[in-house]
RNA sequence: GGUCCCGUAGCUCAGCUGGAUAGAGCAACUGCCUUCUAAGCAGUAGGUCUCUGGUUCGAAUCCAGACGGGAUCACCA
């Protein structure tokens, strides 16, 4: 409708205003509910054109509207608005279209470039937190979204395998773990233990043993014993010590983590770890045999937490794989002059032209960092995948530096891709208490909150569903897509860049803008028609009413919604857009008789009315990775 | 300190490609279940859109500055 009256108004606006329009003149918008109509035509624009004020405008165009589009019924000039009242005839055809169209919304699959979406990408050495739920729920339903738009979509995530902070895991197992009867150290299998929980536990250990290491150091440097350390420590102990001698409170705590560091490199648990990092790059036999070992303890256990968050992945990116690549590409933009080379042999880019630092690439001993394995593992994606177009990396917003930097030598390298790598930079979670610290013991688990939320529905469903007949598997079912239906969308409503506060009570609630809210809905819809048995065919009421007008209208806009959510990459459009939806429906369903309705027209509009709400429900929920119940 | 992000009702958030009287939910208060699922609906109350300037017929929205909060500036990832 928006598009006809645009171009009638374009082809006639010599005839209209006397001159040629621009397309941006004519701007839409939703017409105010306390005010008559169904489309409003804003006519600032037009009035310096026509030199008369708003109201003769409107009515100018109103006119001519009217005369050219049958549709359009009448109209009514506001305030310098052009109200639009489009007839009833209209909207049932809408209806009725979109009823033959099971997938409503949806663009033709393939019709667009292949993208892939990077998420997930957690450190193997801890377990998944709610930061990494938002993250996964995010990166998800973001490719759902590029899927529905007509995109190929390869779903991903890079393997943080390697590394100096794996060894500490390992080494720490290997040390610290206790020996069984059996002469066995402690395994997922004999402990009972969740693999990534186990191999977590095993990194805190280290850290634990580590810092005490360390503290014992700088007790004996405080009592002046510095044998077997050099005298190079030993003078920078004591700068530093002097250094504190009238600095304030917090210029102390400063330097005293300057000690802390200086003794923490001479641990022998840190020197040891790094032996290890050798032994592994020289793939030492038994390093190995380790290293895979506990990986893929850590897999296994990710995995049930994957599965149970519905989340999957199409093709995983390990960094052990990709670092070496990487380091072929800095020697390649070494030659290509991209990159510059230090005294000390490390490599460099200099970004200071384009208002950003200098960046290492590549560390004085060769290895590779961060920066590094990220260039490798992009290009191999593109080998891999010769038709992708570019690649959205769902990453939290302390790394928005990073990416920057990323994309810039990516372009500078010179692949034409790089433009479309896009940094999908979402905003931190908050408790009610502030920010989450491992150290302070507030980080809340990933399987921890999903089991409570789901437990929680549990309890609610017991209470107040209408679940007689259910069987136990299906009344678990139940409960788990309400529970964590919830947990999701609570955090996906929000706009991913904002950094967000979750609160535990608020996330199981079920009232108001929440899951359950929407999929309650769902189902008292699949009951109206399931008991009305008959074929949806006849929609031909003698009219329809405000309200049914309303959800109507809402409905159209469901295309154009999941492109803007495409477009933003932002999943919390289609959450604000469903609630709305059922909103609007659950006054029309409080306000007339569906079922019992007596007129069997009016009946079957009604029911067809509500037939098409739940079939948008059903695909706006399941593009954020929600399922919805046919009863509850 | 440099760079980037954020600031809307008591709380959590929409609205931000400029448009009519700024909206929801939660919390508080009042009603509605002998008819289709009350996990629902109707209503009351709650605002200096952080502040100050600027652009404009028109600013929560765009621009500049101030204030407040956060992130980031590692041979960590």
């Amino acid at each position: 409708m928006e598009n006809l009256i645009k171009s009638k108004i374009l082809e006639n606006s010599e005839a209209l205003f006397g001159t040629v329009v621009d397309e941006q003149f004519i701007q839409f918008q939703k017409t105010r509910k306390d005010v008559q109509g169904d489309l409003t035509l804003v006519i600032f624009p037009f009035v310096k054109l026509l030199r008369c004020n708003p109201a003769d405008a409107g009515t100018k165009i109103g006119e001519f509207l009217v005369k050219e589009i049958p549709s359009i019924g009448g109209y009514e000039v506001v305030n310098g608005f052009l109200n639009l009242v489009i007839a009833d005839n209209f909207w049932l055809d809408q209806l009725k279209e979109m009823h033959t169209n099971p997938d409503f919304g949806l663009a033709a699959p393939g019709s667009k470039p292949t993208i892939m979406v990077e998420y997930s990408s957690p450190n193997t050495n801890k377990p998944l937190h709610l930061g990494h739920l938002r993250n996964n729920f995010l990166g998800y339903s973001v490719a759902e979204i590029l899927k529905a738009n007509g995109h190929t979509v390869v779903k991903t995530q890079i393997i943080n395998d390697r590394g100096i902070h794996i060894c500490k895991s390992m080494l720490a197992w290997e040390k610290f773990s206790p020996v069984n009867a059996k002469g066995e150290r402690e395994t997922p299998q004999n402990t009972g233990i969740k693999g990534d929980k186990l191999v977590g536990k095993y990194y805190v250990e280290f850290d634990k043993r580590f810092n005490a290491e360390a503290k014992t150091i700088i007790a004996e440097w405080e009592n002046g014993a510095f044998d077997g350390y050099s005298s190079a420590v030993k003078e920078e102990f004591i700068r530093l010590t002097e250094a504190k001698a009238g600095k304030d409170e917090k210029a102390v705590k400063g330097i005293d983590d300057k000690i802390k560091d200086l003794a923490k490199n001479q641990t022998t648990l840190l020197r040891e770890a790094k032996d290890m990092l050798v032994k592994w790059e020289a793939r030492d036999p038994q390093v190995y045999l380790l290293w895979t070992t506990m990986n893929s303890w850590v897999y296994e256990g990710f995995g049930v937490t994957y599965k149970e968050m519905g989340v999957d992945f199409d093709k995983l990116y390990y960094e052990s794989d990709t670092f070496l690549l990487g380091k072929d590409i800095v020697i390649e933009g070494l030659n290509k002059g991209v990159f510059f080379k230090k005294e000390d042999g490390s490599v460099w880019i200099d970004l200071t032209a384009d208002g950003l630092d200098e960046k290492l690439v590549l560390r004085s001993d060769g290895t590779a960092v961060y920066m590094t394995q990220d260039m490798g593992t992009a290009v191999d994606r593109f080998n891999d995948y010769p038709d992708l177009s570019g690649i959205v990396y769902t990453v939290g917003n302390e790394q928005d530096y990073h990416f920057k930097v990323l994309f810039l030598i990516l372009e500078k390298l010179g692949y034409s891709w790089a433009s479309n790598c896009f940094h999908l930079s979402y905003g931190m979670v908050d408790l009610p208490e502030g920010k989450m610290k491992s150290r302070e013991g507030t980080v809340v688990d990933a399987d921890d909150l999903m089991a409570e939320v789901v437990e929680s529905a549990t309890e609610m469903t017991k209470e107040r569903g209408h679940i007689e007949g259910l069987s136990s598997e299906e009344l678990e079912k139940l409960c788990k897509m309400i529970g964590l239906g919830g947990l999701k969308y609570f955090l996906l409503k929000v706009d991913p860049r904002k950094r967000m506060k979750f609160n535990p009570a608020e996330s199981v609630e079920l009232n108001g803008n929440t899951a359950p809210f929407i999929q309650y809905t769902h189902a008292r819809i699949q009951s109206l028609l399931a008991k009305s048995g008959t074929e949806l065919t006849d929609v031909n009421p003698s009219g329809i009413n405000e309200s049914e007008k309303e959800i109507i209208k809402q409905l159209t806009e469901f295309p154009s919604v999941i492109q803007e959510a495409g477009r933003d990459y932002s999943p919390s459009v289609i959450a604000n857009y469903t609630y709305e939806l059922v909103k609007t429906y659950n006054q029309f369903y409080q306000s007339v008789y569906i079922l019992n309705e007596p007129d069997e027209s009016l009946k079957m509009f009604r029911l067809a009315l509500s037939s098409n709400v739940a079939k948008v429900i059903k695909t706006a929920m399941r593009l954020l990775g929600i399922d919805v119940p046919n009863r509850m």
